[in-house]
This record gives structure tokens, sequence and C-alpha cells, in this order.
DNA sequence: ACGCTCTGAGAAAACGCTTTCTCATGATTC
DNA sequence: GAATCATGAGAAAGCGTTTTCTCAGAGCGT
């Protein structure tokens, strides 16, 4: 019917709202009304619109509805790396959970470069109704000015002050200090850290409770090595925590320790008969290296999930500005097989 | 009428073009061919336009401009268990691919679900411009009338035959079939696959590859065991691989390896002096495990970047039907230490 | 019977942008 | 000096929804 009139119409297009309205002899209006049940429409109109729609397999156009209701059931996450196993945990809760409420998520990757982190949050902002900010690497500056443009703003591992932003941390200060502690009771005496990304906020947070550490045990030796936040990284300090003469290793994360034990078996250097190795996070694979790799356990699989959760807080009480909630997590040390006491004291 | 409107303009709004239309002096239609530098604007009043939209830091709104261009730039992907680090390293390709384009990354995760998977591609076609499929645990059927409602798609892992859609594959059956060689190389006479999920297509073209393996070899004995795709299943199937008296163990994927060998670890079996394992992927882990896993390598960094490469050309091409690529990867065996002779022949 | 409220459906106005259409203005040509 | 053209800016028409506004007709009380 009317093909030559409308010739455009009928190539390309979608069914939309006007298709149904027209083959259920009403307004768009009430297509609309029937398909969000939003206002009374008599029954047999509504089942007529609705046997319509079925019909013609209609299925409204997000972007339409998006424009039309100034939200677009999305938010946007951004990781400085996709291939960190703990932040592809905490995509995952986030997408699971906010799946459940019908959300979907739209993911970027700065790929540790601290400048994009700022654009990309502002454009994923500006596509979706709210931004998770995952371990950002930028100054503390920069993120205090850029949270309210943000705002329905989660962020993970760095807070604000002056912001009332939500944010959920990992108290790494802690986890460091209990994993050194435990080497300690094993007995051992010269310890190393490998540390991780210069700009990591948790990195500086290991440092600032190795410091307390420090000061609660002179009489232990406490390296620090440089290194870096993956596999290769810890791979290759392997010659340089051989020649650090420690018997006790805290790596960053797990992917350093594991990393660093691959480096170690290559070398011929047993763990933990020789030296013990300690990672961070306890990432799925940590349980299954040989040794299995002991480790400051963060509830990785609940971060995501809670992320959501703040996240749909924020959504939901759009306008009233109650305090954020600021969430801490305590990291609980993991005991296996990578860490026992050194063979003998060598002071 | 007035008042209401002027209300609400005042408190929340983001900045528009009307805003920047007004401090400029000209009208919407001006700030729109400047900020896109689509038609010819006289140099002053073009110059007077950005200063405006720089001063009130205007920032287009996607979904506005989504809606009148009909297109996000923005593409989904579906995949059946984000936490599959294949899985992962594909999304992680394909979003960095596309963010190159300035194209985005919607992702949704069936969850194995597979009755959900055709529900999530199409809500996401409906979102984006395109969605890649990968791994689809759906029937062939499904499948194939599925694919021409998702236009531009592209199958990662599956193929259609009536549609013709771009499709990135990796040949299983071949690469298990050469870790089963290589197996037998060694001198090993009892084997056993474990296998994979039931659904998944690349486990069925595994078993093809060892009914053809079977073929050659008949003086070999090959077991077949129900597994999963994860840690966890290889971990649960020490057991019954040391009960079968196998003494190569082909595993599902590379997780499903690393579950077995801590297992066998945990029980005092020596890999590889008392069995041989390999998995399959070659995900960044496996170089890392002890002993590192013989396994067969799947290009899986290349499989984002050129999902979204065959994605880019369809939505180019928008249109013009020309047949679509199907890419064949060859897994390359990747021999490392967990795979030895056998100890004694057993015969 | 008359006005009254109610119910419910269509017309039209948003939402924020791009793009076609239209029409001044000033330059060019015979 | 009039007729023709190019240039470029504003008006307005989409894009596909939701939602407000408006108003016809039904039901009700007096």
């Amino acid at each position: 019917m009317g093909r030559g009139r409308m010739a455009r119409r009928n190539t390309n297009r979608r069914v939309g709202i006007a298709d149904v309205a027209e083959k259920a002899g009403v307004s768009h209006a009430t297509v609309s009304r029937v398909m969000n049940g939003n206002a009374a429409v008599d029954p047999g109109i509504a089942a007529r619109v609705r046997a319509a729609a079925l019909e013609l397999k209609y299925q409204p156009n997000p972007v339409g509805r998006s424009l039309a209701l100034g939200k677009t059931d999305t938010i946007g996450i951004v990781v400085p790396d996709l291939a960190n196993p703990t932040f592809q945990a905490i995509l995952r809760g986030l997408s699971i959970a906010a799946a459940q409420d019908g959300y979907r998520v739209l993911i970027a990757d700065s790929s540790e470069v601290t400048s994009e982190e700022a654009i990309l949050a502002g454009e994923a902002r500006r596509r979706c109704d709210g931004v998770v900010l995952c371990a950002p690497r930028m100054g503390d500056a920069e993120l205090e000015e850029l949270a309210p443009t943000l705002h329905p703003l989660v962020l993970i591992n760095r807070t604000t002050i002056a912001t009332n932003t939500p944010s959920l941390s990992v108290d790494y200060g802690q986890g460091i200090q209990e994993l050194a502690h435990h080497l300690v009771s094993l007995g051992h005496r010269r310890l190393a850290f490998l540390s991780g990304p210069e700009h990591s906020a948790s990195n500086r947070q290991r440092l600032v409770g190795l410091d307390q550490f420090r000061a609660e045990h002179p009489e232990i030796e406490l390296q620090m090595l440089h290194g870096g936040s993956n596999f290769d990284s810890g791979h290759e300090s392997t010659e340089a925590i051989i020649a650090s003469g420690a018997t006790g290793i805290l790596a960053f994360n797990d992917l350093v320790a594991m990393g660093l034990l691959s480096g170690l078996h290559e070398r011929g250097v047993r763990v933990p008969e020789d030296i013990s190795v300690t990672g961070f996070d306890d990432i799925p694979f940590a349980k299954y290296t040989t040794p299995p790799l002991t480790t400051a356990a963060v509830p990785i699989n609940e971060l995501g999930s809670l992320a959501w959760r703040r996240m749909r807080e924020q959504i939901q009480q759009a306008g009233e500005a109650t305090t954020q909630a600021q969430d801490e997590f305590s990291p609980r040390v993991e005991i296996r097989k990578s860490t026992a006491a050194p063979a003998l004291s060598p002071v």
C-alpha cells in the first residue's frame, strides 16, 4: 500500500511506533501508552495494539526512547587496563548486577594513559546515566574537579574529599602489613616489596602501610624494588629479587607474584623452601598456581555488584542530596603454599 | 506554559545547542554546521560560535545526535561468560580497536544461558550499530534465523550457511589433533580428552577432530571424560583422570588444564613425569603455570581487533551486498613443560 | 433533562540534534 | 543597469519516542 508515495519508507526502515498505530487504527500516543502501561487504555484497544505490535514484531527504538525519557539505561565504566583480572572481575560483577536491573554497561579502557581518563569518562557520562571510575590514575586535584561533572559517579580505589562521591576502596595498606607480619611470623627477617605502577593510588597505600610496618619492626630489613603490575614485570624482576637476598617477597599483586614464581622456577629457586612469595588480590588463578599463592584476598566479585548498588542508589534518588556511602573492605590474608619458614636465618 | 519551561531550564539542564546559538547570536543550524564542519560557514561567525561553545563547555548530546543520524557509534558484544579469559581477551581487543575508530562497546554476558542469547543480541543491536556474537551456544537453526535480523554482525567461533555473515573461527579440530599427535610422538599410548560444555560449538569441533585422530591411530586408546570449561571443573576431574590410567591428558582448554594441574599436584602426581597435560587457547596465564603449559595457541589478541575490522567493513559499505570474509585461524601448538615422554609404557 | 465529573483517545509539544528547504544579500555577467 | 548566480544563514522538517493538553462522549446526581 502506498509504496509509490513513500519509497524510502518501505525499503529499509525498521518498524516504528507509527506502523503499529496504523495497523491497530489508533494514534502513536495510544501505542506508547499500551507499550508502557502508563495510562489507562480500553482493554479492547489495548489488545488490538498488542496484537499489532506482536505481528509486526515491533520493538521500541531505544534511542528515541532515551531522548524522550532523558535516560539511557546504560552506565559506563572506565578502567586503566582491561587485561588486568581484577578490573575484569569488577567489570563482570558490575555488568551482571546491572543487567539484573535492566541496565547495560559501556566500557572504556584508558590503557593506563592518565590524560585519556577524563575524556573517556566525560564521553561515557554523556552517553550513559552514570559512570564507574575504576582505579583512576589521574591526580587528586583533577579527580576532585572532574567528579561533580560526572555526577552519578562511583569511585573504585579512590576517594574525593570535597565532593561526596560514593566510593569503594580496599585497605591495601592494612593488607600488605598483614602479609608482612605473616612473613615475619614465619621467621623471615629480610623482606622485599616489588612495587606497582607509579600513578596507582593502591600502590601508594601499600607504601604507606609498609612505612608503618617499618616503624613497628625496625629490626626487619625491607627493601623496595621497582616493578609493574603484570606478569612480565614480575618475571623480569626475578634477577633483582634473587640478588636482593631477601627471603620473603611481597609482590604488588598476584600477577606480579605469578610472573615471579615462574621466573624463580626457571632459575631453580624453590618456593617456598628457598624464597617465600606473596601476592595481592586473590584473583581466581592464585589458588591454582603451583605452589598455590599466599595472598591478600580482595572481595573482587562483590566489588562490581556493590558498585552497581551504589550507582543505583544515586540514580534512584536523583536530586535528594543524601550523604554517600564510603565502603571500605579489609583484605583477608589467604595463606596457601607459597610461604613457609625460611631455610635458615641468615643473621 | 512559559513559566514551566523556564523554571526547568534554569535549574537542571545541561548546556544544549540552543544555548550556544543564543550566546553566539546565530541559529541552532549554524552551530551544528560549525561543530560538524559540514557546510561552508563564514569564518567570522564560525569563530564566534566556537568561542561560545568553548566558553559554555558545550558538548553535543550523543543521544540527540544518534537519533538524527541514525547511528550510535557503538557496537555490542555478546559473550557466554565474561569470566573466561578467552572472551575477556576478545572483548579487550575489540574495545581497543573500536576505540581507535571512535566507537565504543557495550557488553552483554549471557552467563551460558542459551535462551538469553537471542534476546541480549537483539537488544544490543537496537542500541548499537552492530553486534559481535561470540561463541553463541544457541542451535544452528536459531542462529541462522537470528543472523539477518542482527545484520551488521560478526560471528566468532560459529558460522552461518544461508546468510553470509563474516565470521572468525579457530580450527579446534585441527588443533586438538596436533596436540594428540604431539603426545603420541612423545610415546604416550593411553590418552584422555576432558571435554567442555555440551553446547559449545568449539567442543564439538574438538570431538570431530578426535574422531579423525582415532581413525588414523586405532592403536591408541582415547577415553572421553565429561568436564566443563573452567578451573573448578578441571580440578574436580582429578580423580577421574587418575582413575582413567591415561598418561596423556587433552584438557578442553587452559583453564581446565590449570585446574587439573593443581589437582594433580595436590595428589602428588607429578607433571609431566607421571602424567602429561595439554591445554588449549594459550591464555596469558598458560606460560606462567608450573610447569608451563603445553597448549594450542589461538591468536587471542588478534581475534578482537580482526572482529572490529570486519565489523567496520560492514558498517562502511552499508548497502552494497558484498560477500563476507570467513576468517579461519589455525592454532599453533606451543610445546612447554607440561608434556614429556611417559615414564614407561604400561602396555 | 441539565450540568457535572470521569474516562480515555487523539493532537501536538517536547527531547537535542542534523539537514533540507528557502530566501536574502551581494557578486557577476551581458 | 537589469537579469543571473553563488554564497551562506535562518526556518522548519525530520529522527522515534513519551507526555502534556485538549476535548468528545459516557455516566451520574439532582
